[in-house]
DNA sequence: TTAACATATGAACAAATGTTCAATTGAAGA
DNA sequence: TCTTCAATTGAACATTTGTTCATATGTTAA
């Protein structure tokens, strides 16, 4: 019935069955917005750092070899995303990781890599 | 002995423990490069679409409602990065995910953003 | 209050990225 | 062979993104 409107090689069954399950719009967009701060290698390293114990800002940049102020905005990027979260001691800013989701999603992309 | 050139308020040996159990530069690169492929909406909706089933390229443009055109620049990325294969059934050619690791690594950041 | 220091922020620049459009390749049928 | 159609490719463009540099917060000690 709705098979006129067949143009090239589009089986619409298929299609109209994967569209179904597909999630919402909003879903792939968080979802990818997740991946996106993890594929930074910069950012990346900065969650891996984290993934061992609390860090200030100026010893994850000494691990990174980059300065205060780039780390500084990544991990604004990382805090927005609640992919690390941060407190004050005295002058210095501690960070840890936030969500243990995370550090499994990284973990197994290591594992991944790793063989 | 070394604490002669600590300089601001870096932490030398949590810096140091930190940078050994620290993958190595190309292990971290490799990972980012998993992340960054799966960063992008319309290149993730390419590959859940195809978790459900095997699909030829303009059948994917149909699902995400883009051209032909740019359903292969992507899958062309994706291919490269092993995330996805194809095989040619006449004038069609029809994707699948490669990877099962991949397919979990979806299935769980799925999870996550569900709660 | 002042000085010193750890972070954070804003603007600006260079580099990377996704889509569009046009042209090309490769396979099947006339 | 020629035509048609699915898929690929290349160049160009607009947009996004990470870093740098300079400046601004905010905290501590003098």
């Amino acid at each position: 019935m709705d098979d006129i409107c067949q143009i090239k090689c589009i089986d619409k069954k298929k299609v109209n069955r994967t569209l179904e399950s597909m999630p919402d719009y909003e879903v792939i967009a968080r979802m990818a917005d997740i991946f996106k701060v993890l594929s930074d290698p910069s950012r990346l390293k900065i969650v891996l750092a984290l993934l061992d114990c609390e860090l200030c800002v100026c010893d994850i940049a000494a691990v990174c070899g980059q300065t205060d102020s780039a780390i500084s905005h990544q991990l604004r990027i990382l805090r927005t995303l609640k992919i690390v979260k941060n407190r004050r001691m005295g002058k210095s800013v501690f960070y840890t990781i936030d969500d243990d989701h995370v550090t499994a999603l990284i973990s197994m992309s290591l594992e991944h890599v790793n063989h």
